[in-house]
DNA sequence: CAGTGGTCTAGACCACTAG
DNA sequence: TAGTGGTCTAGACCACTGA
């Protein structure tokens, strides 16, 4: 019955409509899980036919943050970790699906000012303050990784060492940004080298010096593709990673 | 006018269509760049109301077989190894995309028994065939990578040394599998460890021995998650990797 | 049973492109 | 100007779910 779509603008209704529910759900008023009102209702909210409806909310399933079910309704999409991150592939998420043990000591937390590499990888100027972690990785009880963590104070502010847990979903950097700051990531840009590791990584990672290691730097997007963390880190075990083409998916029929 | 699709079948009009058209680009009728007919004629051909045509569009829009353009009409996508392996990130199709030169010399080119890995990966026979090729690869000009790549005989009877070219997209070995054989890479699976080069590879990267480079091995996956073949290489450049969330895509109103 | 989302129809107007 | 795909409406019937 209300108006809140513009008709005089050369956006189309649907997209207005999507725009509006996903803004409802980004903002918290529906959550994950949360069913959101039927189409009948979203007809008359916004004044417009079903068959828009349905195309805006066919484009939120499509981007995964509505989920569908015949008879019941149009639900949030769960947020669970895995799925958040599903193909980002972040080390916590990789580790964990094995059937390995993962458990990150913090060695380092503090603010800082960003070093030269984080400002241009971040866009930041060189007189922004950082939070800097770096942490040690086991799997399996074995030291494996060395990482360095950057994120811009301006984007979290308050950013609590506690926030980080040395085991479970709490270690990963993706979880806590979301959760206490709800920052979706988005894109995630690696860059993988070898290098010989230093003498106060091989200490740390129980290594002898010069033994080949990865040297993975990784910068996180979020919303409007704008860079929000950067981790660089050395790695003594092999990463795993899959590619999938989404040309040849195939569908079923049932539900 | 025609009456191709069952109507007293529980099987929705728009997924017969699109199914129908799929078979169509599948089995050549259509090839790639390519004009399918436009939403009138199909409506027509199948006596269905355009929604329903429009739906079995989208699908295959969204599957990324089709392109469609206003004004212009409907495509099938064009299957330039680019988009082929969107997301999949051959080598080749990482370094054509940057504005440097890729060349690849064959340096081996040979059926063998399939060693060890190769069987256990591919999971085929130890007394079946494979096509072992060994390939040097330049980035402008100088070497930067040494791969071995095989492939079971079987699945690519007649597969010719000369199939592969030096430059261009022909180097590319998904491209030679997709024009020769229709093999579609649907998944691959990287291993990425650092290793000190061996002094064969030292050679013919022009390295000093034991310098750390990047050992990867890769698994790629056709059609019903078929594991057809399998790459090893050692490189000394970085390897960039994106990672994409399906979860927060931004959607642009214009074309 | 009432209400949901899934499918489908038959119209309509528009912006853009090409001849 | 004719034809394309993009958007939108107002209906309709269905299968399934849960009270």
């Amino acid at each position: 019955m209300s108006e809140e779509l513009k008709r005089d603008i050369p956006i189309p209704l649907y997209y207005q409509v999507s725009q509006i529910i996903r803004r409802e759900i980004e903002t918290g008023k529906y959550g994950p899980g949360d069913y959101i009102p039927t189409e009948m209702e979203l007809q008359e909210r916004f004044n417009v036919s079903r068959a828009t409806v349905r195309q805006a909310l066919a484009d939120l399933v499509y981007q995964g943050l509505l989920e569908r079910r015949r008879s019941k309704g149009t639900m949030v999409a769960p947020m669970r970790v895995e799925e958040t991150m599903q193909d980002l592939a972040s080390f916590t998420n990789q580790v964990m699906h094995s059937s390995h043990t993962l458990v990150t000591r913090i060695l380092d937390f503090k603010q800082m000012l960003a070093p030269e590499p984080v400002v241009e990888q971040l866009n930041i100027g060189p007189e922004d303050l950082v939070v800097m972690m770096e942490r040690l990785r086991f799997v399996d009880n074995e030291p494996v990784a060395v990482e360095k963590w950057y994120a811009p104070v301006k984007y979290f502010p308050g950013l609590n060492r506690k926030f980080f847990k040395e085991t479970g979903v709490e270690q990963s950097t993706y979880y806590v940004m979301m959760k206490h700051y709800g920052t979706q990531i988005c894109r995630a840009q690696d860059s993988i080298s070898a290098v010989a590791v230093s003498e106060r990584d091989a200490r740390l990672l129980g290594l002898e010096t010069e033994v080949p290691v990865l040297l993975r730097t990784r910068v996180s997007y979020g919303a409007d593709d704008l860079p929000v963390t950067y981790a660089s880190g050395v790695y003594i075990i092999r990463l795993n990673i899959t590619f999938e083409s989404n040309r040849c998916r195939t569908f079923e029929l049932k539900d």
